[in-house]
DNA sequence: ATAAAAAGGTTGACTTTGTCAACCTTTTTA
DNA sequence: TAAAAAGGTTGACAAAGTCAACCTTTTTAT
């Protein structure tokens, strides 16, 4: 079994990336929005107009949890729903203008926060650093869905 | 602002990634340990003798939920706690024999799920995926205290 | 054509997870 | 030596997530 030692350094990414992406999550929970609701824009918003359904297939998340999370963004007019006018069982998402609004606040804030990441590095490094994540994107994304 | 295009990049990466650490963490779940136990499991594993401040500081989680999942491994008999000589405030954290299984067990799931990840991959692109990953830390790294 | 099954969503009830402040004890600092 | 700080614990609470029942619409099988 040649891959035991090597899942061993793949663990050691993987903590020390929850460690990261946790540290990069606390600044969202500044900003009233959670980690799930800033992904759910996000694909509301890649998606244009897109279903629930299609949101719980991306995201693998609860359908009762992501309706509850639908509601709350309809509340807050981030969000409008309309029905699908093939299925009538579908409904379709989309942002509104302040909902596209929020999302770029959201986006910016990010940004930021990973600006103050990278900031010590110099243009070669953060290529390097792109390429290495792309490279691990391409090896990993053959052996899922 | 060079930065800009290479954020979006890297939060493309960090939405993959975030994507497939859930899914790695879903059989935690099926394993009746959350993933900050099973964290907390690792630090006191490699940490030997470890004070409840240790992992706070490691971990960046809340004293109150900490000193509380302390106590259920501690029911659990995973864990043993006892004063410390030095400083009677602090009290020093060490697993038992079965926690000590439990942590291989639970290592073991993992790597069996990180195998199911990596199975039709060779060993070059196995190499070049830990290097790339080996690679991301060392980078970032110096970024981070 | 139609009954059964499946898919999209919603809701209620519940558990888990995490947060916050108050508090106690021991140690450090001024 | 009094005040402040550090390590932990506890209670009260909020947020996040799960699960099953249910309704409506569509699809499938007969």
């Amino acid at each position: 079994m040649y891959t035991c030692k090597r899942t061993h350094e793949i663990r050691a990414f993987n903590r020390f990336y929850t460690d990261l992406l946790g540290l990069l999550d606390t600044h969202l929970l500044e900003s009233e929005y959670s980690l799930a609701e800033a992904r759910i824009l996000y694909e509301i918003f890649t998606g244009r107009e897109i279903s629930a359904s299609d949101i719980i297939q991306k995201l693998k998340v609860d359908k009762g949890y992501l309706s509850r999370i639908l509601k709350k963004l309809e509340k807050q007019e981030l969000i409008t729903k309309k029905l699908s006018k093939g299925d009538a069982r579908v409904t379709l998402i989309s942002l509104t203008g302040d909902g596209v609004e929020v999302f770029h606040q959201l986006n910016n804030a990010s940004d930021k926060q990973i600006g103050a990441l990278i900031t010590e590095m110099n243009i070669t490094q953060l290529d390097d650093l792109i390429n290495h994540m792309n490279a691990i994107m391409t090896l990993l994304q053959k052996s899922r869905d």
